[in-house]
DNA sequence: CTCTGTGCAAACACTTTGCAGCTAA
DNA sequence: TTAGCTGCAAAGTGTTTGCACAGAG
């Protein structure tokens, strides 16, 4: 049933490089492998460790290259950090953000039921929480996909 | 009354930076009137080329660490990037982050009401949204604050 | 006067790019 | 066969650190 697993794995990386046009190369399959089955939401230097035990001839470029193609098509996405430099704001007025994946614009927007989402108890006494974050990513207005 | 605006932002500030035992230097309330008076949520270098126009010895590097210790003082904080590596996930759930800002876990949790928000109208047709995305921010178990 | 903050320069970490050889389709 | 992929090396970008001097409290 492990067995079963990996095949539908195989199976779902398969029909999504099929349909972007990426060809399957077991690098690419390695590393996308090792992030499905993983629950640690690795970094790229940590895939790469584990994919090497595998492929010692992998290199970290690979690695990076592979993951941001994974989440250009759709199998997998950021979690933290974005590449870009940090940006601030001192606007506490509770809005939320809205991020153009393309020109890298990022638009305040308000609505009400994001803001008066509470948490549940059980999170508040698992975590110390400083700060609730909801934000959208996509494409603007003058960035409509391709 | 632009007066008035930048006097109860002085306020805030020197409040601020008081109970915090920060000194108050012109560079550093200079980077927060700038902050504080974009829309923009500029990077670093941006408040910097701002800054420069009225104090044009600054540095970079002074930039930089007030904004973070703006950040850490809690007049501002971090829309974009987090200065550490990218890391990805993919796990399509549905589920949601809660992100240790000490040690820089991130741990899957899972709440109905937050996958099931809706998107007004009004952002819908104003963007092409691609994902949606709730996180929280704070300090685990393991490291619970000071 | 003291101790934090600043400016400068070097070090770092992560990511990106160019290119030649390789390989899946 | 050939377009796309990989590995390597180098360059780029953003961030951090160490240190001596300057300035706020």
């Amino acid at each position: 049933m492990n067995n079963n697993l990996e095949q539908s794995m195989f199976e779902e990386f398969s029909n999504a490089c099929r349909k972007a046009g990426l060809k399957i190369t077991p690098q690419r399959l390695a590393v996308y492998q090792c992030l499905a089955k993983s629950k640690e939401h690795p970094s790229a230097e940590s895939v790469y460790q584990q994919v090497k035990k595998v492929y010692p001839n992998i290199s970290l470029d690979t690695v990076n290259r592979t993951l941001v193609t994974l989440a250009k098509v759709g199998l997998a996405f950021t979690v933290e950090g974005s590449g870009d430099a940090k940006r601030f704001d001192a606007n506490f007025d509770g809005h939320q953000h809205f991020k153009c994946l393309k020109c890298k614009k990022i638009v305040d927007f308000y609505y009400e039921p994001f803001k008066d989402i509470e948490l549940p108890e059980k999170l508040r006494r698992k975590f110390e929480v400083v700060r609730k974050t909801f934000y959208l990513e996509g494409y603007c207005k003058d960035c409509k996909r391709e």
